[in-house]
DNA sequence: TACTAAGCTCTTTTT
DNA sequence: GAGCTTAGTA
């Protein structure tokens, strides 16, 4: 077939995925091989072939990704591309959800519940039900519970799932199914889904109403996934259901980059993608055009290392490139400095803007040191995840109030502001209210709406009751208002801008400037022409419960160093690249340290990390951290031992500055950490469980004696002390400076001698 | 009911 | 170190 001329840039593999639009199709992706482009281009040439683009379904991984896709088709292939549907799986299928609602008997305007409000209710649960919170904790509860509904299993089903019954009877937790069917109950009564909901309920639509089915899967003869390593059961079920009348489903992924298992995600979906679609046509594309041959080389060592994989050989044309540099601290403090000292020199050096930079660390605390040494040197940076806007307190709060207004039924939202600002209304009378509400079997807010009714609420009830007309006023005004009117004019009565306006504080008036900025969202919503999205209140409530941070508006202005997680960063690639806090435990992380499958989970974690750079990379770690008060010490990481020495930096790892000056950063008031510190230059602490394994490759240090100095990657400078000939495994004892003793086996140990 | 100080608990990653 | 709960006080 002559592919037509707009596919001129792609490379041959990348042109046979797009043109083979019809059947089952999966094609496989290595790091930086153009996977987004070809998406890009397979959608844009089924709009050229004359298919309507509502007839198509792309899914991708976040919303940000989405609308970059959708924007690029639209350069390729104009308007037309505005019809497509494309989203996360998430905004997808709740808007598919909010069309079907009533076969499910939810309201159109039903609630999105995040991870917070899922944790408060199944934490009023557990307290309702007096059960204790110290074996029923609120966050393994709704992992549980996340878990079972990731892999279709209904509180109905579970019950009659006599394993995990009894599972939960020997893990001391026997009334968890109950926790998990009061909590299904009161979200429904509640007309809310969380996260998972959104998935589960829409597999629930398609299963129970077959007419649905039918018209969904009429609409979309093309169905294309991204990511779809980290998809779960969940999502296999829907899609396979809708790909079920046309089969024109094409999915994209790299199970190098499976790295979503924590919640729900399974391998074993791209792994069986071939039983399940027995004519299903294979593209592998294993050119990458981001890094150099260095970082491509040093990822597929890494890689290697794992044993669950599919067989791939990616490569690069790219040039060698530099080095992996390698820079250990001895604080996480010293990391940050460190760490932005090289960021501000590699620019001043490559002449290029701090939007070319990204650090990347395995837990969202770890962004601390990094942000403060940031401050120091006035760089500007941008933090993605962590608390994001929407989860601020003030901002939920007003969010709360216009949640109540589009769905007064919302447990979650009336609780939080039911007293806030103050209004009288306590904890008992509150705890009346569920009292009353759980009894009838109804919401809580048709008990505050008819409080007279219910003599049991007692002397506040007037208080309730003024609470109950104020939001009543709101709601008459709901049809009639747009977003911006509406939210400001709520923001107003409640009292809520003035509270925080008279709040003089430094806090205070940033909580006050977050109203204004979360209004000022709101008005440009309603002001966006754009979007053909209705202007109401429940509309710009379903924009935003489904975003994230790194869906947040970017002000191109000035360019910013980039922080975030590895997680986050999937997709995403800078020319230079700083993974940091690579100490064993922490990456990997402790938890992930169980089996086999964990350990390549994180080892693949490490992968990702790795094949987001594309000129230059540089591992960090520090040999101590403070982390929840107490200053832990660190050994580095395993993965740093495992990249091959070709691809390191020969000169010498940068030295850290000692004791002293750490001891003047941020080492808190624990006297016998610091005196343990003054006395043996090093700190032992409780928290360093596992012993150090020395398992290393081969170096080239073959002529070592005893009295040599030497450095070691891991340990830092130290001396030979003793030699032990053991044919070619010479075992050698090093006197390390930092670290005190160590024994290395030398035919794999990778160690470099400074002096003889 | 509201506010404050002291104490306890977090230890992963995200839609 | 942060965020939340509890106990004690106004």
């Amino acid at each position: 077939m002559q592919a037509p001329p707009y596919l001129d840039s792609l490379n041959e593999a990348q042109k046979q995925a797009v043109l083979h639009t019809s059947g089952p199709v999966m094609i496989i992706a290595g790091a930086g091989s153009g996977k987004t482009r070809v998406l890009t281009y397979r959608i844009a040439h089924l709009i050229r072939q004359e298919i309507p683009a509502y007839n198509i379904l792309a899914l991708t991984f976040t919303n940000k990704a989405a609308k970059e896709m959708q924007a690029r088709i639209m350069e390729i292939c104009g308007s037309e591309a505005r019809n497509l549907w494309m989203g996360t799986f998430h905004s997808v299928f709740a808007k598919i959800l909010r069309i079907e609602a009533d076969r499910l008997n939810y309201p159109s305007s039903f609630t999105i519940y995040d991870t917070d409000d899922s944790k408060s209710l199944i934490k009023a649960i557990i307290k309702e039900m007096q059960l204790d919170d110290k074996i029923y904790k609120p966050n393994i509860i709704y992992n549980r519970i996340s878990n079972a509904k990731n892999n279709l299993i209904t509180a109905e089903a579970y019950a009659s799932a006599s394993d995990l019954v009894s599972y939960d009877f020997k893990s001391g937790r026997p009334k968890f199914i109950e926790i998990y069917r009061a909590y299904a109950n009161r979200c429904f009564k509640a007309g809310a889904m969380d996260f998972d909901d959104l998935l589960m309920n829409t597999d629930k639509l398609f299963r129970m109403h077959p007419d649905v089915l039918l018209k969904y899967q009429h609409k979309f003869k093309y169905i294309m996934v991204d990511e779809y390593q980290d998809t779960n059961i969940c999502q296999y079920s829907i899609i396979k259901r809708l790909a079920a009348a046309h089969e024109n489903i094409c999915v994209v992924g790299d199970d190098a980059q499976s790295i979503y298992s924590f919640r729900g995600a399974t391998i074993q979906n791209i792994l069986n993608f071939q039983r399940d679609y027995r004519d299903a046509s294979i593209f592998k594309l294993e050119q990458n055009y981001r890094s150099t041959q260095t970082i491509v080389g040093a990822a597929g060592h890494i890689i290697a290392k794992n044993k669950d994989q599919l067989e791939k050989e990616v490569w690069t044309s790219n040039e060698e490139g530099e080095k992996i540099r390698i820079i250990r601290a001895v604080t996480d403090n010293e990391e940050g400095r460190l760490v932005v000292q090289s960021i501000f020199e590699q620019r001043m050096k490559s002449q290029e803007s701090y939007g070319s930079f990204v650090i990347l660390y395995r837990t969202n605390y770890q962004s601390r040191s990094f942000e403060e040494a940031l401050r120091k040197l006035s760089i500007p940076y941008r933090i993605y995840g962590g608390t994001s806007f929407y989860q601020r307190k003030e901002v939920k709060d007003l969010i709360a109030y216009l949640r109540l207004v589009v769905n007064p039924n919302d447990e979650a939202a009336l609780k939080r502001i039911i007293n806030y600002p103050a209004r009288k209304i306590g904890n008992s009378t509150l705890d009346k209210i569920i009292l009353t509400s759980n009894q009838g079997n109804t919401s809580l807010w048709e008990v505050v709406k008819n409080v007279a009714q219910f003599p049991l609420i007692g002397r506040s009830a007037a208080h309730v009751q003024r609470f109950s007309l104020m939001m009543q006023s709101f709601m008459s005004m709901k049809d009639a208002h747009n977003a911006y009117d509406l939210a400001s004019h709520v923001a107003k009565q409640t009292g809520l801008l003035k509270f925080l306006h008279e709040d003089k504080t430094t806090e205070g008036i940033s909580k006050y400037e977050n109203l204004v900025e979360l209004l000022n969202g709101i008005k440009e919503f309603t002001e966006d022409d754009t979007s053909e999205l209705s202007k109401d209140l429940s509309t710009y409530l379903q924009e935003i419960s489904l975003l994230t941070d790194a869906d947040k508006k970017e002000d191109n202005e000035t360019p910013k160093v980039s922080l975030m997680t590895i997680h986050s960063s999937k997709g995403l690639e800078y020319p230079f690249v700083y993974i940091v806090g690579l100490e064993e435990n922490l990456f990997p992380s402790q938890m992930a340290l169980n089996s086999r499958a964990e350990l390549e989970e994180e080892r693949r974690l490490f992968y990702v990390a790795i094949t987001r750079a594309e000129k230059k990379l540089n591992l960090s770690f520090a040999t101590s951290r403070f982390r929840f008060g107490s200053l832990l010490s660190c050994e580095p990481s395993r993965f740093i031992d495992e990249i091959d020495n070709q691809f390191l930096e020969l000169q010498p790892i940068k030295s850290s500055s000692h004791q002293p000056s750490a001891l003047n950063k941020g080492f808190g008031n624990n006297k016998s950490l610091i005196s343990s510190l003054q006395k043996t230059g090093k700190v032992t602490s409780q928290f360093s469980k596992r012993p150090i394994d020395i398992n290393f490759k081969a170096g080239d240090t073959s002529n070592i004696d005893s009295g040599d100095q030497v450095e070691h990657n891991r340990f830092g400078k130290g001396k030979v002390i003793l030699l032990e000939g053991e044919g070619n495994a010479r075992k050698v004892k090093v006197l390390f400076e930092e670290v005190g003793e160590k024994t290395l086996v030398l035919s794999f140990a990778k160690l470099r001698i400074i002096s003889s």
